[in-house]
DNA sequence: ATTCTTAACGCAAAATATTTGCATTAAGGC
DNA sequence: GCCTTAATGCAAATATTTTGCGTTAAGAAT
């Protein structure tokens, strides 16, 4: 007898479909603090008990709609070079997640106890880097390390827009990407 | 007629210092899915309804009190040397920041829609940074920007503790101290 | 010291939100 | 089409959060 964790079928689906759909307008429309259980599961048709068995409370919900949205839909821009596939990709990034839709995004991603929602998150942002990798050893440029790139990028770039103590500009994250060419070019 | 935006006298004191109390007991007995205002309530001696007059919400009570908990006592350690100071600090930070509880703390900091606790809690960094690079600078050593050293090492730290992806080790972080050295002196 | 004003609290009722037991529906295997 | 059971709906039971109102006590004024 073949086994199935999770149903994936009609209503199943249907009803995580509504919900996910219904969380994200609240989240556009209220604020986190007027957002209720039963606020989604009315606007979704479905009663709050549902929400309540198959994600526990509001926070894993949000955690959950947050990584979807999350979730990039293509690969990053092909641009030429690997230096402005970089800098599109780190630009577009900063300010996604600094406006304050992305600001609660990340939030919510990380509130959640369970961090399958965080885990996924940032193995987007790896994927993308490796992407980019990959299409610069193709092209026989410097070798690029994602590790390295989130540590001195993106790690930066969250904890500002994490904690608020300074803006996150264009222009800031360009200095970012600098410092980063002083590692691959140290005599320069 | 004078005027005090908060008493801070002696009942009201004495209420803020039990609830922070209480919070803290249970914060390091439970999780944060089975802790609840009236649980604190309770073991604070406190009425339910004072807890949401003064605080909100739970999540700003536990932000509150993470932000308080944070706070460090004392200046970091003078160990004699400006490189040493800082190995210790970052050293610490990490320890003490990637334990469950420190990641906890981090977390219930964030999480507030009020950035007051987030606030306060960078500061304190900023704070010790300020100092150690204030030694430096008395010592004649070579000048240590607070806003790199968060960049660098402060900022990965935080990611990885907060998203989980890769384990905070004392030598990553002598690793992240080891790459910032080599921005001072480049020749090297 | 005494009085006055009012922020902060306690209490209890009301309003909401969450949990739970049980009946029903429908997905996926046969 | 039948069977098993995960997932849902419904409604009752709990638990939490909010709110109105009387009381307490901090700090200012006299």
């Amino acid at each position: 007898m073949g086994r199935e964790l999770v149903r994936q079928g009609g209503r199943s689906a249907r009803i995580q479909r509504e919900v996910h759909a219904a969380t994200q307008s609240l989240v556009g429309r209220f604020d986190r603090s007027a957002i209720t259980v039963p606020m989604i599961a009315d606007l979704a048709g479905v009663t709050p008990s549902t929400i309540y068995r198959r994600w526990g409370d509001l926070g894993s919900l949000l955690a959950d709609v947050a990584s979807e949205k999350l979730r990039p839909i293509s690969d990053p821009d092909d641009t030429g070079s690997t230096a402005s596939d970089l800098e599109a990709f780190v630009l577009q990034y900063a300010e996604e997640m600094s406006s304050k839709v992305g600001r609660d995004l990340l939030r919510d991603v990380l509130a959640d106890a369970e961090d399958t929602a965080a885990t996924k998150c940032w193995r987007y942002t790896y994927d993308h880097l490796e992407t980019i990798a990959a299409r610069a050893s193709a092209r026989g440029d410097a070798p690029l390390e994602p590790g390295l790139i989130i540590d001195r990028v993106i790690a930066p770039i969250c904890f500002h827009i994490l904690f608020g103590d300074r803006d996150v500009s264009a222009d800031y994250c360009r200095g970012l990407l600098a410092g980063l060419r002083a590692v691959d070019n140290p005599a320069e």
